[in-house]
DNA sequence: CTAATAGTGTCTATCAGACATTATAAG
DNA sequence: CTTATAATGTCTGATAGACACTATTAG
C-alpha cells in the first residue's frame, strides 16, 4: 500500500513536470510627458486578444535567458531603445484561466523611462506600440489577459514608493528644475504638494545636486536646474509621509 | 523498477518541453517565541543539497493547483496546520543555476503564524520540519539553493512591512496584551521602542480593541488583554515611520 | 514595605502644511 | 509698469522620543 501510493506521487509528479506553465515576463513601463502618467501598450497582432492592447513581454526562454531579469531588461530595451532604466519586480500571477491557451504564470515589472530618451519600436506588421494616457488609472482602451490588474498593481506601487523614495527622477530627464520633479510628483500622486515641504524633504533627502551655473529661462525668474545624484540603496525616506498627510486631512 | 525506469524517462522529456522552467513555491514562515524570531525550515532528505535546510515549498502543479495563492496556503497549512495565516507574495526568482537539476523559477511568499496555534507537521521518513532561530537575520545552519537570499528578502520585507502596517498582531495569539505586542516589533526591528509613543500610534491606528474586563495577572500590576480588529485593507499607516524616526538618531 | 510590570503625563525638537513674501526674468 | 514663475520665510499643529511619574498586583 506504501509502495502504491509513492508510486502514485511519481507518477503524479511525472505528469506535473510534463505540465509545466508557461512562464511569460511582461513590464509596466511608464513615463510622463504632457502632463499626464502614461503607459506603454503593445497592439496584440494574433489570438488570443488580437486587436487588444496588452503589456509588452514575452515568453521566458531557458535556453535564452539566463534570469527573470534579463528578460524583463530585454524586453525593456527592445521596446523603448533605452538601457538601464529603472526596472523593478512587481507581481508574479498565476492560473489556469489567465490565457485560454494554457496554465500560465506572469512574471512582471515595472519600469520607469525618461519620456525624452525614448524612441519606440518602429511599429511592425502585426504589432504596434504607443504611450497610453492613464486617466483616473485607466486606459481608455480595454486590455488582454489580466493586464488590467496588473497595471493597477503597478500604479499602486509606483505611488507607493514615490512617497518614500527618490525614484520619480527616472522619470525625468537629465537635468531638471526642482519644480518639474514636483510636477512629477502631483502628476502621479493627483496632489498638489507644498512648494517649501518639497523642497525641504528633497533637499534633506540629497538626491539631486543642482548644476553650477545652469538655469532654465524663461519669460520669468530663471529656474535652476539639477541633476540626479545617485546613492547607494538609491532611497530617500521622507520621515513622513506625503500620502498620510493627505489621509489625515479628510 | 522497469516501470520506474520508463517514467523517468518521461519525467526527462518533460523537463526538456519548449524551455520552460521548473516553478516552486517556496514559503518563508515566520513566527515569534522565547523572544525570537523563527523561521520554519525543512530538512532535506535528498539530492540536491541532501540533509540541507530549505524554505517549505514545492513545486508548483498546474493540474491541481488553481492559482499560485492557493498553492502556497496548501503548503503553508500542510507544514503548520494553521488554515487562514497572513500569507503575502515575496519575490520571484528565476536561473540557470538556482538547481542543478533544472533552469528554475521559485514563486516565494512570507507568512505569519501565531506560535500557539502550530502543529508542526510530523517528521515522515525524510523529511523534518523545525522552528530556527534568526540571529543578526542569519540562521545557523546552511541553506539548500539560494535560500540565503530569499531569507534575508523576507526578514528585510517583514521589517519594513512592521514599520507601517499591523502585520505583527498575526504574530500573536488572539488575546495579547500592549505590551506584548510592543514586544514583538522590538524583537523584529531590534530596537527598543518608546512605550508611550508606541502605545499612541497603536491607539490611533485603530487594529487593536480592548477586552472588556479580560486582564492578564501575574505578579505585577494587571494588563489589560486586547485583540485584533479587521480592517479593510488591514494597513494602519504611521504617520511618521519608526525607522525613520531611528535613522535620525545615528 | 519591595519588586515588577502596566499605563499615563510632560516636555522638546522636528516636520508638514498653509500662507506670505521676496526675487528675477520677459515684454 | 504687469505677469509669471522661482525660491525663501514664518507660523501653527501634530507627533516621536526621552523621561518621569503614578497604578496595581504578589509576596
Amino acid at each position: 500500500m506504501v509502495i502504491f501510493a509513492s508510486l502514485l506521487t511519481v507518477i503524479t509528479q511525472g505528469f506535473m513536470e510534463k505540465n509545466k506553465p508557461t512562464v511569460m515576463v511582461d513590464i509596466a513601463i511608464f513615463t510622463v510627458f504632457e502632463d499626464k502618467l502614461k503607459i506603454l501598450l503593445i497592439k496584440r497582432g494574433s489570438e488570443p486578444f488580437k486587436d487588444s492592447w496588452a503589456l509588452p513581454g514575452g515568453a521566458l526562454n531557458t535556453v535564452t535567458d539566463n534570469s527573470l531579469e534579463e528578460a524583463a531588461m530585454r524586453e525593456l530595451v527592445e521596446e523603448t531603445g533605452v538601457e538601464n532604466q529603472y526596472l523593478e519586480q512587481l507581481c508574479t500571477y498565476g492560473g489556469p484561466d489567465r490565457d485560454p491557451r494554457d496554465w500560465t504564470l506572469s512574471v512582471t515589472y515595472f519600469a520607469l523611462v525618461a519620456a525624452d530618451e525614448v524612441t519606440l519600436r518602429a511599429g511592425t506588421d502585426t504589432m504596434e506600440a504607443k504611450w497610453h494616457t492613464l486617466t483616473q488609472d485607466k486606459v481608455e482602451v480595454s486590455l488582454a489577459f489580466d493586464h488590467e490588474r496588473i497595471v493597477c498593481e503597478a500604479i499602486s506601487r509606483l505611488r507607493a514608493k514615490l512617497d518614500y523614495t527618490d525614484i520619480a527622477v527616472h522619470l525625468l530627464p537629465k537635468e531638471f528644475t526642482l519644480s518639474e520633479l514636483q510636477r512629477v510628483y502631483e502628476i502621479i500622486m493627483q496632489e498638489k504638494l507644498n512648494k517649501s515641504s518639497f523642497r525641504m524633504r528633497v533637499a534633506r533627502a540629497d538626491i539631486v545636486a543642482p548644476i553650477n551655473g545652469k538655469m532654465r529661462t524663461g519669460s520669468n525668474r530663471p529656474a535652476q536646474l539639477y541633476q540626479f545624484v545617485k546613492h547607494e540603496g538609491d532611497r530617500m525616506f521622507f520621515p513622513r509621509s506625503i500620502a498620510w498627510a493627505q489621509e489625515r486631512k479628510k
